[in-house]
DNA sequence: TGTATTAGAGTACATTTGTTTTAATTGTGA
DNA sequence: TCACAATTAAAACAAATGTACTCTAATACA
């Protein structure tokens, strides 16, 4: 959703829309109803509150009635960055289609407590993870709920932080590589502390 | 550069900072003096006025004077995430250091015109690019300044777009694969359109 | 101890800003 | 053309809000 057909938003509900999206990712901050009105060249506010309320209607923004500049773009806070479509990385054809999506990193960046972690060597690297890359990661509320499969970073006493998979059988903890020159780590449960689990993974080039 | 010390800010202060960036996170709009005052227990606003021009002297905050709600974080817009540290993906050994720097997503996020795209297929696995995975990038302003091993997502017709390493050899493009299982493509310059250059690649598990 | 510095309370004021209301204007369809 | 709806202008209002000022209390320091 960008910039030309937007739903059902009429042409000046839509440049309005556009508009307070950019004037926020440059500012950081709402604009208030009569820098709008300047904005859309208007002389009176009541355009732009009437604006403002089909776009509240139809759930593009909310904000805090009568508190000044709290305007809020709905379910796109920030960090949203449109789809251009997908690439092929085989042999697969396919055009450049419209913008259809975004991309909502902060979706993941809204959770609290969440961290991050600068991965160190090769052992991930079957699992696409490399050395450098950074890992998101969410804390682990009870290791009991922790599924088969997932990747994790663990403390492991006399071993430090590492992140592998986790696997549980028969009351027995194995933090397995995703390479197979590293061998599978047993542990007890009560001889490892799990700090996270993955969230993502980010690596900037 | 999160809770503890925090460079030197005095403790009102550092308790004010960690607020504003708690309440923007949470509403994403800058919180009144007003509210700030309640939130720190005051009875009138000219400490947190004193606190908030302290802050900005010293480089954590900005707003506009005489603007309602305009205060914002400097340099760590948003998106930021605290790096715990680094973990061992490997044998190395490495303990939680404290918090020291933070992931600044927003930094590539705050690139103008960059877009993302779904990767599709797995020709560019051994460069760590999954299938599935999101590639954001960066327009391509003028091809011949691309640098051999760039990757980059290219317009091939007949073929689709795709995502491969950027070579140029004696006024010859060619577009390799990171997986031995395909065939470097051959090009001329004007055969092709580059779309765009990897920024960054994101995953979400 | 006494003085200087800083932080906070209390108050007041001007501006910004959301909201309301009314009238004028424009557009649209019968 | 006429009536009806939507849009805009204009003005006014009240609340929210940043800012400035004075006075008091706490603190630090010599």
């Amino acid at each position: 959703m960008n910039s030309s057909d937007n739903n059902n938003l009429s042409e000046a509900q839509n440049e309005l829309y556009i508009w307070i999206k950019n004037y926020m990712k440059d500012f950081h901050h709402s604009p208030s109803i009569r820098q709008m009105m300047q904005a859309m060249g208007l002389k009176s506010p009541a355009p732009i509150q009437s604006r403002l309320k089909h776009l509240q209607q139809k759930g593009f923004i909310s904000w805090q009635e009568g508190k000044a500049r709290t305007l809020q773009i709905v379910d796109e806070v920030l960090g949203g960055v449109p789809i251009m479509g997908s690439v092929a990385a085989g042999g697969l054809i396919e055009t450049f289609s419209d913008v259809n999506e975004e991309l909502d990193i902060s979706e993941v960046l809204k959770k609290k407590d969440i961290f991050a972690l600068t991965v160190n060597g090769d052992s991930m690297i079957d699992a696409c993870i490399a050395h450098g890359d950074m890992v998101l990661m969410e804390p682990i509320k009870d290791a009991y709920s922790l599924r088969n499969g997932t990747i994790v970073s663990a403390m492991v006493p006399g071993l430090g932080t590492t992140l592998k998979y986790f696997f549980k059988r028969e009351n027995k903890i194995f933090l397995e590589a995703a390479n197979p020159a590293y061998e599978p780590i047993e542990l007890n449960l009560e001889d490892v502390v799990f700090q996270g689990r993955l969230l993502a993974v980010w690596r900037k080039v």
